[in-house]
DNA sequence: TGTAGTGTCTCTAGTGACTAGAGGGTCAAG
DNA sequence: CTTGACCCTCTAGTCACTAGAGACACTACA
């Protein structure tokens, strides 16, 4: 039996972020000691670091609450499971796609001004106020 | 002048941001109507048109309040604003990174059971709950 | 058995950048 | 002068935590 700090220790995850998950019911509220101190036993530390890994892969804790779901139907899991997976996979490809070109408009925007130390008319500042000067829609 | 609607419509920023903003102090307050009604002219106008398009690129409402400051500023305001969108730059590219290695670790998983249906152990909720699958850290 | 020090408890409030809703007042057209 | 669209302030909610206060529990050592 772990204690919340020893849980936090193993998985990596916060003791406030623990207790998180137990109140918006990610994780089960584990047994208490006599003095109302929280003891996991090996499920918990499984169940916490199946939570901390699909955060770490960016999933929402409402599609992680809906894969844990799944978890206790095997019946209906792989298929369901691989949306969710898969509705992640183009969630970050979107945002990938739109850090990319924000990322082109920055480059662009910062080497206006900094070679040749103080210009009157600061490039940046300029492109930030005229999106005309933009190259393509962001 | 410009009632709060009417900006909202030319900036596509939305009302209630707009106050919030002027809240915020990223807007200074506008002069009202006797019945109490925002009015805005043209330099609320490119004031907000420069915040809008200073989001769209993902700066913060802290970054944005640093390059208004410098607007005030032409002589500093050059190298400073450039290094403002530089760390922004950084930032972006660290975050592209980042999504990138998720998506390698996503597709990777996703790949792992949806070609033959069922499967009574789900790769997805497999690797989800062993990081020892994953090909490197995230 | 006493005590010191670390860990844990609950509760409230704060973060960033908004968004939603209630309950009211104002403006402009017809 | 009424209708309907717009606007006002204020509070509370979003997501996924994080911080802090004040009190209580556990453990190791003397």
């Amino acid at each position: 039996m772990f204690s919340i700090g020893q849980l936090s220790k193993r998985t990596k995850v916060k003791v406030p972020t623990i207790r998180y998950y137990e109140e918006t019911g990610l994780l089960d509220a584990p047994e208490r000691t006599d003095g109302n101190q929280r003891r996991y036993d090996a499920a918990g530390l499984e169940r916490l670091s199946f939570i901390k890994h699909a955060r770490d892969l960016g999933f929402s804790i409402e599609a992680i609450a809906a894969l844990i779901e799944l978890q206790g139907h095997p019946d209906r899991s792989c298929q369901e499971a691989t949306n969710i997976a898969t509705a992640q996979l183009s969630d970050v490809r979107a945002k990938i796609k739109r850090l990319r070109a924000l990322e082109k408009e920055l480059v662009r925007i910062s080497k206006g001004c900094d070679e040749d130390g103080v210009s009157e008319d600061c490039y940046v500042l300029a492109s930030l106020s005229e999106h005309g000067l933009c190259e393509r829609e962001h």
